[in-house]
DNA sequence: ATCGGCTCGATTGTATACAAAACTTGCTCG
DNA sequence: CGAGCAAGTTTTGTATACAATCGAGCCGAT
C-alpha cells in the first residue's frame, strides 16, 4: 500500500501570484487562471459559449485538459454547465445576485472586526499601495482593471489573516460579484467605490473594527443598490477571439 | 451561435437529500456522494488512497468519471490529489485544522444572529426534530451517523436562510471538520455536543442572537479543545472493501 | 549490513476514438 | 409565408489506448 502524501503544509509555499483552487495539472490551472481572468475583467460576459475544443485548439490541449478547467470553473459557479449543451459564462440569476451580496455581507464584516483588531502598519501601508493602484487604473480608464484591483482589495484585506478558507471564499464571491456587475451594473457607479475604500483603511488603521464593520456594509450595500436588476441580455462575445488574445501575453509555452 | 441557458433559478429544484457542487453528470454526482459519505461517517480514515481503476471498478464505471468526481472532491479539499501519485482522503494539517475552526467562528457566530432574527415556530420544531435524530444515534451507539447528523445539524442552521453560498461554504468545512476530528478527535467528547445544541436552539427559538452567537462560539471552542493536535497516524483501510459495501444500498443501476 | 542504482509493475496524465445528444439547415406542406 | 419535420453537422459524454512517472523490490558494491 502506497504511503500517503505529508500531511499538507497548509496552503504550500511558492505558487506565482493567484493561487488556484486544487486543480490537478499545471496546465489545467493555467487555463483555469486565463479564462477566470478574462470573465473577471468582463471581456468574457455572461452566457458567452465556451466550446471545449476550440478552447483546446488555443490553449494547445485535448479536450481532457478543458473539461477538467471548465469543471473547476463551475464548481465556483463562474462557469455553467449544461448537460449535454456544454459550458457557458454563468449569468446569474438576481436571486443568485441577492445571494452573493448576501454572502458578502455576513463575511466581510466579521473579517473587518477581526483584521482590524490585528492590523499592523506594514500592512495598512500594503493596502494603501493597493488603493494608489486602483487610482491609477482608473485614472487611466482602464476599467477591467478597475474592476480587478477593487475585487482585489477586498481579498486583500480577508488576507491580512492569512490565506484559508475565508479569504478562499471570499474570492470566490468577489469573482461571482464580477459577473453580476457585469450583467446588473449600470455605468461607472459600480467600480468606483474607492473613496469608500479610503476610508474603510483608515477605520482598519485605527483599529475601529465596529466603524470598519459597518463602513462595508454601506460599501456593499452600495455597490448593490448601484445595480439595476432587470435582467438584461449582453449579447455573448466569441470566446476564441478574446482568448487567443489573452495566450498571447503568455508564458512562451503557449505559443 | 448557441443560445445561453435560461438564468439558472437559483438553485434549480429536484435534486435528491444533498446537493453537491456543480459536477456535470448524475454519475459523476453519485460517486462523489458515496465517497463523500464514507469520508464523513469516517468509514475512510484520512490517508486512505483513492485509486482511480478500483474505483472505476466499483461503481461500474471507467476513470474519466471517477477522475471528475475525485476532482471535485479535491475541490472542497476533502481528498488531496498529488501529482502522479494520485488521489488520497484528506489529512488536515494542524494549520489547517486551526483554519477550518477559525472559518466557522467567523461565519456561524453570524449566521446565527441572523437566523434567531427571523426564525419561525415551525423552523424551530424542524431543528428539535434533527435533535432527535441525534439523540437516537447516539443511543444506538451508531457513532459514524451521529457525526454525520451533528454536521447536518449546523448546516441545517445555515439553510433556514435558504439555500445559497454559505450554507455551501458552512457544508465544505463541516465535512472537513469531520476530517480534523478524525485524525485528531480522542474518544467520544468531540461527537456529543448535543446538549449544546439543545440550549443552542432554545437560544434561536428565543431570538435572541447574542445568546445564540455566544453559544456558538463556546460550542466551536469546546470541540476543538477536545482535539489532541499531535499529529496520529491511523492507519489508512483498504478503500475498495468500504466502497464495495457502499454501493451494495443503492440504486439498482449500480449492481 | 547499508546504501545506491536498476528494472519492473502499477498508476496516473493526456490524447483520441466512438457513441449519443442537440443544434442547424433546408425542405415540404399547410 | 410560417410551422413542422428530417437529414447533416457540431458538440458533448464516456471509454479506452498509450506514454510518462512513481514506487517497490532486487541486486551488487562498498
Amino acid at each position: 500500500m502506497p504511503k500517503p502524501p505529508q500531511q499538507s503544509t497548509h496552503c504550500a509555499a511558492a505558487d506565482r501570484s493567484r493561487r488556484v483552487p486544487a486543480v490537478r495539472g499545471a496546465r489545467t490551472a493555467q487555463i483555469y487562471r486565463v479564462i477566470l481572468e478574462a470573465i473577471v475583467e468582463h471581456r468574457l460576459p455572461p452566457g458567452s459559449k465556451l466550446t471545449e475544443e476550440s478552447l483546446g485548439e488555443i490553449f494547445g490541449v485535448s479536450r481532457t485538459i478543458v473539461r477538467s478547467a471548465l469543471e473547476a470553473l463551475a464548481h465556483g459557479q463562474i462557469v455553467a454547465l449544461t448537460a449535454n449543451r456544454g459550458a457557458f459564462v454563468a449569468a446569474p440569476s438576481v436571486v443568485e445576485a441577492r445571494d452573493v451580496f448576501s454572502g458578502r455581507k455576513l463575511v466581510e464584516p466579521a473579517i473587518a472586526r477581526d483584521v482590524a483588531r490585528t492590523i499592523a502598519p506594514p500592512q495598512v501601508a500594503a493596502l494603501r499601495a493597493l488603493l494608489r493602484e486602483e487610482c491609477t487604473a482608473m485614472a487611466d480608464n482602464d476599467r477591467a482593471v478597475a474592476i480587478r484591483l477593487s475585487g482585489d482589495f477586498h481579498v486583500a484585506v480577508a488576507m491580512l489573516r492569512g490565506d484559508g478558507v475565508v479569504p478562499t471564499f471570499l474570492k470566490s464571491l468577489v469573482s461571482r460579484t464580477s459577473l453580476v456587475i457585469a450583467l446588473y451594473g449600470r455605468g461607472a457607479a459600480s467600480t468606483c467605490g474607492h473613496d469608500e475604500h479610503v476610508e474603510f483603511v483608515a477605520a482598519l488603521a485605527s483599529h475601529d473594527g465596529e466603524r470598519a464593520a459597518a463602513l462595508m456594509i454601506d460599501h456593499l450595500d452600495h455597490i448593490f443598490s448601484d445595480l439595476d436588476l432587470r435582467a438584461r441580455d449582453d449579447r455573448p462575445v466569441d470566446a476564441s477571439e478574446v482568448l487567443r488574445a489573452s495566450v498571447g501575453r503568455l508564458d512562451p509555452a503557449y505559443a
